[in-house]
DNA sequence: ATAATATATCTGCAATTTGCACATAGATGT
DNA sequence: ACATCTATGTGCAAATTGCAGATATATTAT
């Protein structure tokens, strides 16, 4: 399109990864499955994900966090322990695991559609290129 | 989450395509890159890529089509032969066509960040299952 | 004849996500 | 005193989507 969407790298960018819908919400409920941590810290562990080139803004981490508590997935408690301000500590509940991998089933159907698109794609231009009319 | 997009089968469904931002795009102008037709059987296409279980809504399909236009990736003239309302039959420009391997590029990096990101959850989860704390 | 259905296109509208700009505040360095 | 890094958060506009409904032609059933 013309003007595309407004996510960064998005239509009319470089490459991006973040044509998935939500996408940092899995990622964070994985990231804090392995670990507990911070909203802060967690920007830094989402670029494992192909967020190194393409940022998520960080009201966008911290919004999902909030609202992922809110929904029971995580928890969180304040940490004051530490110099600079106070982190809110983030870990994963029973039922964000459960959400987990409801997302990782979803993003498992997504793949093959992707996959089958793409190979579409591959044989449509392997036979006969250039012409549209 | 509790409510999830209203994307129908996201979230709280049954695992669908459609976590794809704006995936009819590339979906239809791949149709129109092999043949030109017009959006009511652009939406019988649709089914080859996944749109079958869930299918989108026609207004989608129409206002996507109107857009790309708009864009001049797409021409479309009107079709009063044959029975039935007339028909508003799409062809694919040179710039729809330069546009969709934007897209597939785009895609391609996609379905490489689902691929890892789901390589990761099935490594973290095969050592050390049931711990979150 | 009349009604219902299939074909075909399109317009409001509200819900949702996202990115930008900005606000707040503690700690550290100059 | 001032800037910078860490750390969390809010307000707002732009964009996509799905639902509901409007419109209109042609075919089929009653």
């Amino acid at each position: 399109m013309p003007r595309g969407p407004r996510w960064r790298g998005g239509r009319g960018g470089v490459p991006c990864p973040r044509h998935v819908y939500r996408f940092v919400e899995p990622c964070l409920l994985l990231l804090l499955h392995r670990n507990q941590t911070h909203g802060y810290d967690l920007m830094e562990g989402l670029k494992e994900f192909g967020f190194a080139e393409n940022p998520v803004d960080s009201s966008v981490v911290y919004r999902t966090l909030r609202s992922m508590e809110a929904a029971g997935l995580v928890t969180s408690t304040w940490d004051t322990t530490g110099a600079g301000p106070p982190r809110r500590v983030y870990r994963i509940t029973a039922e964000g695991d459960r959400y987990l991998a409801q997302w990782v089933a979803d993003l498992r159907e997504t793949n093959r559609v992707l996959h089958s698109f793409l190979k579409a794609y591959d044989e449509h231009i392997r036979e006969g290129v250039g012409e549209y009319h």
